[in-house]
DNA sequence: GAATTATACAAAAACGTTTCAATAAAACAA
DNA sequence: TTGTTTTATTGAAACGTTTTTGTATAATTC
């Protein structure tokens, strides 16, 4: 069953296990690594010890000082490191936890990247960053490979996810701390981290409407996006607020597209068809950055100024929203900090070492802010 | 001197070892692992067989098939997977290579490490992901944690590198494969994938000769850049083979600085003196294209119509060059490609698995091309 | 002064593999 | 028949740790 495997025989990658010398105190090649034996051997204690001082393990309580630092001191003369495959055999850790994103190459992937990055260093773990390309069958090949190689937790970067509850079966399995980021799945085992989309829509359109535009288009996302639901509710509920009623003929969504970064050709064209149907509008609120860089694009094109005959409104603020000209007013995912909560949540449950801990799930849901720039400005009195 | 290691007792993230059940036959707690002994026992073979066969080893070519088939169903059966932890420590390898960039922030990075990440996924590596924040002590703690981790190799993506020949020197040491993207070091152990700088300099400012234009503005890479360094010297062999001149005083530098993202701001600050100057000039040429985007922001905001009234040309074409309005006209640097090409010389030593092989250093240099856009439009007729 | 308790270390048993060397049967050769 | 090779399988030794248990002393208590 295992044929497939990295080590196997056929695979050519397998390096022939030099060890050269070694054995009858041949000192000719340097190269073998230096053991926990060797450290004993020149310090002159056992190997226990040596462990023992060297992890500052409980009895190391008893252990003198002049002891321990004739260890530390051989040690570092024989320039030991020890070996972590032994280590991770022994414990059964190995400080890695497993990162499945689901397209690299979408800007809002990157702040989180460095927010969970930025944790783990601290909490001294390592990412193991995997891909899955918007593909299930890559997805499952995947979260195969890391359950294999035994990452301690796992964070799953939902940024445009159809793939639905099928993960969820797959991911229940194992007692692996397991965070999804940006979208809240109705398990309890799988923690989450989300922004609050609603508020976020919210928000937007009362930016838009403080500014005075009351004829507004809405380039919504795909329907399969809980996201997408998320922000237009917060839009409903902004209009049951203030009685503000929006043009029917003004809303299009984005269709159910693969990749993040279609969008915003999608954009672009769903903008375009909004503009052929010459109902005015003052103010467009795009479903994410990239919708808002497609309209920006549709409408420059057409000949409308952005933002002084049309305001836009994003939402993420993706990194190139700043450097946009003009710079993309949006609401504001705390994407890093969103990184670092997701990471805190699996360490804090790594670190909860209760024997037959029930992994609990987690949810946290961040607030978003309005970030005003230059895509929106107020209605011009007219 | 380990006291800091992340597996110290003094460290609270230890879990204790839970192994419930198992010794006398209690049958009752299903956790536990199911190793190549079950497998042996349930399959009535040993265990050396059961590896064997599992692995496809040479004296598989002994055993016959039926023994084969029941070893695979028992294995099957009961859910075995090897562990990886004691494979590696057999096998001294792990199929990892770690990744160092040092600001993943910066959207350069990302096209390469999908490259990277797609080509390690054909060839069953995984990689571990690190970023030294453009820091030299985050470097070098990384460094360590990767090496300690026994990657089998090593890709640095150096997109924003002050730091300089101390890394080499750190480098070297390990007999480790070792690629460093965007640089080529002089040594002859570590590889490199750069893109050829001089041919892409040369090819912008030819784009920018062809539409006409003669008073050209340049701001240029930060000196301690070798990229900024032969992009300008494919400026220079351009302006030998035409004969044009370029004025002194339309050459600006950005200042060191140690994010690429502020790059932009020293652009627009950059720009913002040059036009100062009120020496006209009809096109721009940026070092790369954050600079172009603040370059853009500052000739916009100072009334000057891009591509209308300044052509503006970038450099390496970043994802939101393609989003930008206008678009920016860059050279594009396979960014994809290099990543791949990283990959693929590093899995090729460690395919060449020669006992005694001296790491032999392959410098690949990927050629660039000029991707022609909104940004730059022949010079008008006036 | 005997019984306890702290201190200081070490031997040995894991952890779960892979692989070498050995063995035994079967097939083949002379 | 005997001797040699091929086929089929296994025991045991590594790989380099950590941790449990054990054994001495030395220091305390009664």
């Amino acid at each position: 069953m295992e044929n497939e495997d990295g080590n196997s025989y056929s695979d050519p990658t397998r390096i022939a296990g030099a060890r050269l010398g070694e054995s009858v105190g041949s000192k000719e090649s340097k190269k073998i690594a230096v053991t926990i034996r060797d450290v004993a051997k020149t310090s002159g204690f056992s190997a226990s010890t040596v462990s023992i001082v060297l992890n500052n393990a409980p009895l190391a309580r008893y252990i003198p000082l002049i002891t321990k630092s004739r260890i530390q001191k051989a040690a570092k003369a024989l320039g030991y490191h020890p070996n972590i495959f032994a280590k991770s055999l022994r414990s059964k850790r190995n400080h890695t936890v497993g990162i499945i994103l689901f397209d690299i190459t979408d800007p809002y992937c990157t702040p989180i990247l460095r927010g969970i990055e930025n944790t783990l260093y601290q909490a001294s773990y390592l990412p193991i960053l995997t891909d899955a390309h918007n593909e299930r069958s890559r997805f499952e090949r995947y979260l195969e490979m890391l359950l294999e190689r035994r990452v301690e937790a796992l964070i799953i970067l939902a940024n445009w996810l159809f793939l639905d509850i099928n993960i969820l079966g797959d991911l229940e399995k194992p007692e692996l701390p397991t965070v999804i980021i940006g979208r809240e799945l109705q398990s309890n085992s799988i923690s989450s981290v989300t922004v609050d989309d609603e508020g976020g829509g919210y928000a937007a359109l009362a930016h838009l409407y403080a500014l005075g535009h009351r004829k507004i288009a809405f380039v919504r996302g795909p329907k399969a996006l809980s996201s997408s639901k998320n922000r237009w509710r917060g839009v409903q509920r902004f209009l049951r607020d203030t009685g503000l009623r929006v043009d029917e003929h003004l809303v299009v969504d984005l269709p159910d597209q693969l990749s993040p970064n279609m969008g915003v050709d999608d954009a672009y064209r769903m903008t375009q068809e909004l503009l052929k149907q010459r109902r005015p509008f003052t103010a467009l609120m795009a479903y994410d950055d990239m919708t808002a860089f497609g309209a920006v694009r549709a409408l420059t094109k057409a000949g409308i100024k952005v933002p002084g005959e049309c305001s836009v409104v994003g939402f993420d603020d993706v990194s190139p929203s700043a450097l946009f000209v003009p710079s993309l007013t949006t609401v504001r995912q705390p994407l890093e900090a969103m990184g670092a909560a997701a990471v805190n949540i699996v360490v804090d449950t790594l670190n909860s070492a209760a024997e037959n801990r029930k992994i609990q799930a987690v949810h946290r849901k961040l607030s978003s802010e309005v970030v005003v720039r230059e895509s929106t400005r107020a209605i011009s009195k007219t």
